[in-house]
DNA sequence: CTCGTTGGTAATCCGATGATTACTTGGGAC
DNA sequence: GTCCCAAGTAATCATCGGATTACCAACGAG
């Protein structure tokens, strides 16, 4: 998960995304303020000060791990529109679910998500959320080419997946959580169980 | 919005419901880390000691703002079961949407529902969280009789709703905003514009 | 009236945290 | 080699926030 490398003296480029990827993983779990720019700074390998003075402030990196949350879920989608459909009864909208379902055995990158859309109300953040899902809507409408009501319903399922695995149902489900588990993720369940595995998989703290 | 009623010595149990109001407005804006416990206590008309001493700590204080939520839906779904259908051609799960979207109105326990999902990783927070979330779905199966199908299909919509709705999407929203929000909500849109009104509706920070 | 219980606050403490400043080191150009 | 810029840190600051302590004030019982 961390940056192990010893990595003396990197390019900034590099420093940055490493940077990034420690605070959406740090910002996913604890959120906007319940995250030091310390816990981001050691989660990369570096000082405090230096995740300061890279980002200008915590909320401009903040603003950054949100936008590229949102990077993450267009490229995983293009990256489908792209590919050449393997199988013929696969649905363009099925196989879409499928690389969400990918995409986000990242929690950090799924927590992300849901946190900027909580900093809707934020005069800093709200903006860049609403901009970032309207373009999720917009790719999903004129590039993947679904009906309007078709995205909708897409985003619809979409959203539950997000609040059941932040909700870390698979990972602590009674049998009426897996009743709704199964019924809200389908044949895509062992998808997503692969990854939790058959141990309580809790993972601890930072 | 704010206790106005200048209150002098009030009952506690009243007074802890002032708090907890006060507090699902702000916990819901800022969420947990982002809220301090005075602006709580300003909110509710009361000193920060008293917040703190009343619920024993920030954290309990938070806990038990989660759980209010969770009864608002609770209480706002079993009134509907409990009321006569009107219209005939009104169906469960379209009342039981309505009456969600009224819950909503109040951004506050909307924002609050969603920040305690957003809690699932906290080894306090998830537990309640989760087992919130559940007992609604039971509610849904159990005592509105929704097959598991419907109630999952239910709770992805409504998931939508929160999603939509925390992005403060009716309150700015482009031409693709307002065709996405049309196709969410269909027929309900009036119901969540009428709140949002034609000006710009921008509720200010506390 | 007085007294104890409940409702409530002012003052204060201590740890945490984002930011700033000043400093050090590595490595490529020439 | 030496020079200089990019990469990076240690030390420090000012502030804020949750909790604690000690204290004050209504109100009802007797």
């Amino acid at each position: 998960m961390v940056v192990e490398s010893l990595s003396g003296r990197i390019p900034a480029e590099q420093r940055r995304e490493q940077i990034l990827d420690a605070a959406i993983e740090q910002f996913g779990l604890s959120g906007y303020a319940g995250t030091t720019t310390d816990q981001v700074a050691r989660a990369a390998g570096i000082s405090q000060p230096y995740v300061v003075r890279m980002f200008g402030s915590k909320e401009r990196l903040y603003v950054a791990a949100v936008e590229r949350a949102r990077d993450a879920v267009l490229d995983a989608f293009r990256a489908v529109l792209a590919a050449p459909a393997a199988e013929p009864d696969g649905h363009l909208m099925a196989r879409l679910g499928a690389a969400y379902i990918d995409l986000v055995q990242d929690r950090g990158i799924l927590r992300m998500l849901m946190q900027g859309f909580l900093g809707g109300a934020d005069p800093v953040v709200g903006p860049v959320a609403r901009a970032g899902f309207l373009e999720i809507y917009r790719m999903l409408r004129d590039e993947a080419g679904l009906a309007a009501a078709d995205a909708v319903d897409f985003l619809a399922h979409g959203m539950l997946y997000n609040t059941l695995l932040t909700l870390a149902l698979p990972e602590a489900a009674d049998d009426t959580g897996r009743e709704l588990l199964e019924c809200a993720f389908g044949a895509k369940l062992d998808l997503v169980l692969r990854a939790v595995g058959p141990g309580s998989g809790s993972s601890g703290r930072a």
